[in-house]
RNA sequence: GGAGCCAUGCCGGAGCGGCCGAACGGACUUCACUGCUAAUGAAGGGUCGGGGUUAAACUCGACCGGGGGUUCAAAUCCCCCUGGCUCCGCCA
């Protein structure tokens, strides 16, 4: 949730950023509204309360025959707390309500606009060409025994595969050669649970207007995780955190499960857009004020990830209306499909500054000893998408797929994959 | 699935319906002392919110797993929910 006395003393700051999002201005003024409506029935309620607090003290003290007098006072006095304290709690849920509805104000310089514009802050490396007829990345994983739909389909549906032989192994590697430079660049790794509770995927956001995206366990009341950014913000919830040493870093290593609602017919063949993959996500814990430039590091350390795997890219700032509820700041990194003839989007890094750790309860000691809302970030280093990256960027005219360098180690040494039976 | 126990501050652990924001111990911070880190003595700290202040000071309210109830008054009594632990059974 964003900061409530940021409502209070700069509304138009917050407007600013709603329209940046092409949500509603007027939604400010709602809660600039509801905050003044609660504070005013908080403070009628703690008027009586200390009044009665008060009186309290004088029955006990009063003698025999003092006490029904008072005890008549009190309970008429028992009866208006009680009933103002009805009004405070109302007003203060109307207040969390209007308040909800706000998404975090954005970062000064994120392009305004809707997803067609975001901005290219960078691209890296060639266009890769062929001179033969690319193959996509589906049939080189069925050439290669790598990626198996029609098996997958049969057992769980649309969207399910199995990864097999070097599928399989690649994707180990890949996550592999992710967690090792994770923890060169002084990451704890954590593996999550990837069922939870109702309040944590809701403090997360995971349940707001995105909320059919989530898979949901009924029987249980349990939600499957998207991603286990959803795991990794809930870790501290409730706590103080002490960032005297620097940033907290995790490496979360999760399956995600994604129902893709609203996406039938998009992305139908092969592994790019599927129910169930893995992922090794970044996030980290953050002072405020050291957010923006932890922001650039997960950028840094994606880019050397994609680099390493011999992938072309580009960099893009998302526009404000594409952001999501959380992030103040989103940096995608889309590599170069060839046979799409277009850039997909293998990695997300948010800077959800202190939104996501205000409804999590999740704080830090600044210098002064005094507690504070931290910032949270996320970021993706590695998921089983990149694998349609890998395969169609380094095939070759035969159907076999040259291994980037850096992945050859997680591979007993392999440098080729070999189309099977050739 | 059956039976029982428990939920209090950073941790351990007390707590008679008003004298409890909460004993005691540890950890922590500060001061003193032994020429240094150790030992000892003393003092001090909770969280969230409202008002107030340039900032403090100050002040009020709430918080003893969560939600209801009883009462003038609840950590303490009653009900519901959730979580944890132990034993038995079952099981990949």
């Amino acid at each position: 949730m964003i900061d409530p006395v940021l409502l209070r003393t700069d509304p138009d700051a917050i407007k600013r950023s709603q329209k940046a999002r092409g949500n509603d201005e007027s939604s400010v003024d709602a809660a600039v509204a509801a905050d003044e409506a609660r504070r005013a029935a908080l403070g009628e309620f703690e008027r009586l309360r200390a009044e009665q607090n008060e009186f309290g003290k004088q029955v006990k003290a009063a003698s025999k025959d003092e006490k029904p007098a008072l005890i008549a006072r009190a309970q008429e006095l028992a009866a208006e707390v009680k009933a103002a304290d009805a009004r405070a709690k109302e007003a203060d849920a109307a207040f969390g309500a209007a308040v909800m509805l706000l998404e975090n104000v954005v970062i000064e310089g994120v392009p305004a606009g809707g997803e067609e514009n975001f901005v290219t802050l960078r691209t890296h490396g060639e266009i890769p060409s062929f001179d033969f007829e690319a193959r996509d990345h589906l049939e080189l994983g069925e050439l290669l025994g790598a990626i198996d739909m029609q098996r997958g389909a049969k057992v769980s549906g649309a969207r399910f595969y199995f990864l097999r032989g070097v599928g399989a192994r690649l994707e180990i590697a890949l996550m592999n050669l992710a967690l090792d430079r994770a923890l060169a660049n002084g990451f704890t790794p954590l593996i999550t649970p990837t069922l939870v509770r109702p309040e944590v995927m809701r403090g997360t956001g995971f349940l707001g207007e995105h909320a059919d995206e989530v898979y949901h366990l009924p029987a249980d009341d349990l939600y499957l995780t998207g991603t286990s950014e959803v795991a990794l913000a809930g870790y501290h919830a409730d706590e103080i955190l002490d960032l005297g040493e620097g940033p907290l870093r995790y490496a979360g290593w999760s399956t995600c499960y994604r129902r893709e609602a609203g996406s039938h017919g998009k992305d139908t063949r092969g592994i790019l857009r599927v129910h169930q993959f893995n992922k090794l996500e970044m996030f980290v814990y953050a002072d405020p004020a050291e957010a923006e430039a932890e922001h650039d590091r997960l950028v840094a350390w994606q880019e050397e990830m994609l680099q390493a795997l011999g992938l072309s890219y580009r960099v893009i700032d998302v526009a404000a209306g594409d952001l999501g509820s959380s992030a103040a700041r989103k940096f995608d990194i889309e590599a170069w499909v060839p046979t799409q003839g277009t850039f997909r989007e293998l990695t997300s890094t948010s800077n959800c500054t202190t939104f996501q750790s205000r409804r999590l309860a999740t704080r830090f000691r600044d210098e002064s000893g005094k507690s504070r809302p931290v910032a949270t970030l996320n970021g993706t280093l590695a998921t089983t998408r990149w694998i349609v990256a890998i395969l169609e960027t380094h095939q070759r005219a035969d159907g076999s797929v040259r291994v980037p360098e850096a992945l050859r180690p997680y591979l007993g040494g392999l440098d080729v994959l070999a189309p099977v039976g050739a």
